[in-house]
DNA sequence: TCCCCTCTACCAGAAAACCAGTAGAAAAAA
DNA sequence: TTTTTTCTACTGGTTTTCTGGTAGAGGGGA
C-alpha cells in the first residue's frame, strides 16, 4: 500500500492480516518510496493500493509510472475523491479498479480478490458514479456543425489555417471564420484552450 | 440493438430469443433511428447494444446522446475495434461495458446480465486490454520539468505568454522559451497540437 | 571540479492567429 | 415557399506565436 494516513494504514493492515494472513504487506508513505522499491525489485508486487493524494505526487502520475515500470502489478486507486473524471484518468492510466476510503472490510476484500483474479474492481459507490456520466459533462457540448467538427480535428492535428484550406479546397479566410466561430461557441480565445475543451468533451 | 450488419443482427436475435425469451428486442440500423425512438419513448429501453461503426455517427457520440436523453438506459459498446483509447472514451461517455464481436453466446449473455444488474461488463478479451495500458501510451511521455508542466497547464487554460509571465513573475521571453522547448519535446509546431497530445497523455 | 540540466532572459523577423465587421450562395428546416 | 443555418469569402488591422539564434546563473551529479 502507498498511503500517508496512519489511521488508514492501520485499518488496512488489520483487515488484510485477518483476511489474508499469508500475504506480505508492504507500506510506503510516498510515491517515490514505492517506485524506488519497485526498481529494487526483491519481491514481485502483485497488487498496489495507491492513495490518490500523496505528499509528493498525484495518483494518476504515480499509477502511470508504476505500470510502466512493473506492468504486471495490479493497481487499485484508493481515495476519498469520487470525481468521475479522476477515476477515468486512473483507469486509463492502467488502474484495475478504484475504491473509496469508506469501503467496508467486506467490500475491500472483495475488490482485492477481484483485482487479483484479473477483473476490474470498484467499490459500490464508485460503480454508481461510473455507471452514469455527470449531467454537466454530457450537456455542456456546444452543438457543432459537421464542418466545424472536421476543422476542429484538423486544428488539433497542428495544421495551420492555410494547411486546412489547402486540404479542404476552400479559402484560408473561410477557415479563419470557422476558427472564430468555434472559439466563440466554446467561449475561449485561442486554439490551445479550444483544443483542451474539445479533448475533455471527447470531440477529438 | 443498434447495428447495421445483418449477420450480426440475426446472430444476436437468435441468442437473445433463446436465452431471454421474455425480453423485447428492438433493432435499429442507424444511430438516428434509435435516438428518434428514444424521443418517442413508448417503451423504456433498459439496455442498448451499440455498434461503434455506424453509417451516420460514431459510437462515442451516439453513446453520449443516448445517455443524455435517457440516462437510465444501460449502454454496451459492441464492435470489432479493440483500441484501448476508444474503449475508454466509450466508458467515460457513460457506457456500462464493452464487448468484442467475437464473443461467445455465453459471454454475451453474461455481460448482458451483469450490465442489467448495474455492474460494468466486458468481454474477456476487453478485460485484458483494459487491464494494462498499451506500452506506447505510457512510454511516450517526454520527460517534462516541473516548470514545463506548470506552463503547459497555463497554456491549456488559454493564457497568452504575457499572461503567464505576469502570473509567474518572470519575463515573457522566458515563457516563450519554455513554449519552444515544450513543442520541441512533443515534436509539434503549435500550441493546438501540443495541447492535444498533452490531453491524450493525461498531463492536463 | 567540470559538465549537464533547468530556469532565466534577450533580439529580431516571419508567420500565424485573433478581432470586428460584412455578405452572398447553398442547404436544411419551418 | 419562406426562413434559418451553414458554409463560403473578403478587408484591414492588431496581437500573439513561432523560429532561430545567444547566453548567464544556479543546482546536482560524475
Amino acid at each position: 500500500m502507498v498511503e500517508d494516513h496512519p489511521v488508514v494504514i492501520e485499518g488496512l493492515r488489520r483487515i488484510l492480516a485477518q483476511e489474508m494472513p499469508h500475504a506480505t504487506l508492504l507500506e510506503f508513505h510516498t510515491g517515490d518510496a514505492f517506485l524506488q522499491h519497485l526498481r529494487g525489485a526483491q519481491h514481485v508486487v502483485t497488487l498496489a493500493l495507491l492513495d490518490i493524494t500523496l505528499p509528493d505526487t498525484n495518483g494518476v502520475e504515480l499509477c502511470q509510472k508504476v505500470k510502466s515500470q512493473s506492468p504486471d502489478t495490479c493497481v487499485l486507486g484508493f481515495s476519498n475523491h469520487n470525481d468521475r473524471a479522476l477515476i477515468m484518468q486512473m483507469l486509463s492510466s492502467g488502474a484495475s479498479g478504484y475504491l473509496l476510503k469508506n469501503v467496508s472490510a467486506r467490500e475491500l476484500m472483495q475488490c482485492v480478490r477481484e483485482a487479483l483474479s484479473g477483473q476490474m474492481a470498484f467499490s459500490d459507490e464508485i460503480k454508481k458514479i461510473i455507471a452514469k456520466p455527470s449531467a454537466a459533462q454530457v450537456k455542456a457540448v456546444p452543438p457543432l456543425t459537421k464542418r466545424e467538427k472536421q476543422i476542429l480535428r484538423l486544428i488539433a492535428d497542428g495544421k495551420t489555417s492555410a494547411d486546412i484550406a489547402a486540404e479542404l479546397l476552400v479559402s484560408p479566410f473561410t477557415i479563419e471564420t470557422h476558427r472564430r466561430n468555434l472559439m466563440q461557441k466554446f467561449d475561449v480565445n485561442n486554439a490551445a484552450a479550444l483544443i483542451r475543451l474539445a479533448a475533455q468533451l471527447q470531440l477529438i
